[in-house]
DNA sequence: ATAATTGCAAATTTTTTGCAGGTTC
DNA sequence: GAACCTGCAAAAAATTTGCAATTAT
């Protein structure tokens, strides 16, 4: 829980219970979607409103607290930022698993003609449990 | 034109006016989403409804015609289904360009307990113009 | 004390649906 | 001719906004 706090005034934002309980939904699941943030954080604070979680997810993407993870088909979840990573998704469970980049494939995406910034990689699969 | 017919129904699908129109505007621009499809298409048949995009837009993915591209803090846009590859995306201008995956990225992605079956990849920078 | 944040309700935007008429094969 | 597709208008779902009351620093 302080841990959200330092988290939150780190990156310039007001350390309310509301943004701290959002923060603990995400970081908890992982990867998640704002209805499931919504449903899980209103178990805590039932009065906490739809319209300030949308409010505090954009703002906490623009002081780079939290990341989204767009989707093919369905919403987008969101996860705290962390170090680059990819995302292994399971075609079977729909669970995110973050993976690190190896220093290998990155040296295989050094294009000619593009000055390479950031990078989102996506491997959809089997998981372990599933296969 | 033709070839959009084709592509139809080699698909399963019946060849309408609305179908190829969109399928054009798709391939024309490379990667659009479903507003600028709207502009677009409309230009040739103004009575070209929105809804008539949303439900063939959705038919079209079911029957593997067309892709689409999720991105961060925008509306999808859709691409032509085509062989894997993956989107060199500029930060500055939004072009979205199409690049193959090597082998040598391929032979990295190979992941323990995982059994890999798609990928997405997308790479930010900037492009040759806009650098 | 100040500036920012919240929750509510209303507004807006986006997407889906039902159905009568038209089109494709 | 059968099955499917379209456009319209209406419905539903998702997101944003305005504002008075509350809260964080």
């Amino acid at each position: 829980m302080t841990d959200y706090i330092t988290l939150l005034k780190a990156n310039d934002l007001k350390a309310t219970i509301q943004r701290t309980s959002i923060l603990q939904s995400i970081d908890h699941a992982g990867h998640i979607n704002i209805d499931d943030i919504y449903d899980d954080v209103k178990k805590q604070y039932p009065t906490l409103s739809l319209a300030t979680i949308y409010k505090n997810i954009i703002v906490m993407q623009e002081n780079n607290v939290i990341v989204e993870v767009p989707l093919n088909g369905e919403k987008s979840k969101y996860e705290l930022k962390k170090d680059e990573h990819m995302h292994l998704i399971c075609d079977s469970c729909g669970f995110i698993m973050d993976t690190e980049i190896t220093s290998q494939t990155k040296e295989t995406l050094v294009i000619e003609n593009f000055q390479l910034k950031s990078s989102q990689i996506n491997l959809f699969g089997l998981c372990k449990k599933c296969q």
